[in-house]
DNA sequence: CTTAATTAAATTGAATACAATTGAATTGTA
DNA sequence: TACAATTCAATTGTATTCAATTTAATTAAG
């Protein structure tokens, strides 16, 4: 296993990391139920609780998804009365979302949503902290 | 950034884990257009080059992937001619997948497809095998 | 042998992702 | 100022992904 430029499955650096993002996608369900979000709906709201009242593309450009993507779970946040979208009165092209109230208290029943999916990862710190560094390389490289 | 155990965007493994991986199959969209084939189709093809003749399950083991995806993928690859399905008639439960001589040709076409991405990704062959080595750790921990 | 449990694939329904397009608003420029 | 170019969000259409269920076949247990 010297280099990936191989067509064999197991070689692949990219279906490794593929199914690696799914299966960890699979532990985040159960945990995530229990305060009825989605992940996409969760990392959603990790980008509100951090900074409230964002606009639609900001966070797209945080979690790198566009408004295909973030429009319908923008609006699946707000049936649940979780955040708010407002249209900015100074450039009525941007969409501005804030968190409400039941939005906000949200966050301390997630405060213990990573720590139970690390605990299911099975990596200690140095190695996650290692995989952390790495896909951030990938990430920086493409964004360039 | 000491540990990732807070409600943090940029603390989140397993969010770098997951913008990752969809990044890097954005890179893959037109190199694969070449070919005419999706991601998901193209992975299902890598393990058909590699063992023809395999039933759906022990491809989606291999995938992580379930019927539930796998079996449109298929009967897409099937629509192109790429592949054939066949009930094995030892176990009618089984449904076998097999190259067509069209499927079997296309690997020739995909020999490239590997070295263009990992041109686009910007890791050295260090960091990919340690990327590599994490991600299967990761997998394998799940797996239990 | 007969019935219960298990297995494999397919189906259904919900939620993503993303490319491409649309429409409205704003900005840049001659 | 006019008008072309750009920007932002939403929409549309296609392809995944997965949980849950269904159907048919096989295996296991009594």
């Amino acid at each position: 296993m010297n280099n990936f430029n191989e067509l064999s499955i197991k070689n692949q650096l990219c279906f490794a990391l593929y199914a690696c993002s799914r299966e960890i996608n699979k532990l985040y369900t159960p945990i995530l139920d229990e305060i009825n979000l989605t992940y996409t709906q969760y990392i959603s709201m990790l980008v509100l609780w951090e900074k409230d009242d964002i606009a639609v593309k900001d966070m797209g450009d945080i979690l790198f998804l566009d408004s295909g993507t973030l429009t319908p779970v923008i609006k699946s946040l707000e049936k649940k009365g979780l955040v708010k979208r407002n249209r900015s009165t100074i450039d009525e092209r941007i969409v501005n979302v804030t968190l409400t109230k039941e939005g906000l208290e949200l966050k301390e029943k997630a405060k213990d949503v990573p720590a139970k999916v690390y605990c299911s990862v099975g990596l200690d710190k140095e190695d996650g902290l290692e995989l952390y560094r790495l896909c951030y390389k990938v990430l920086d490289s493409i964004k360039k």
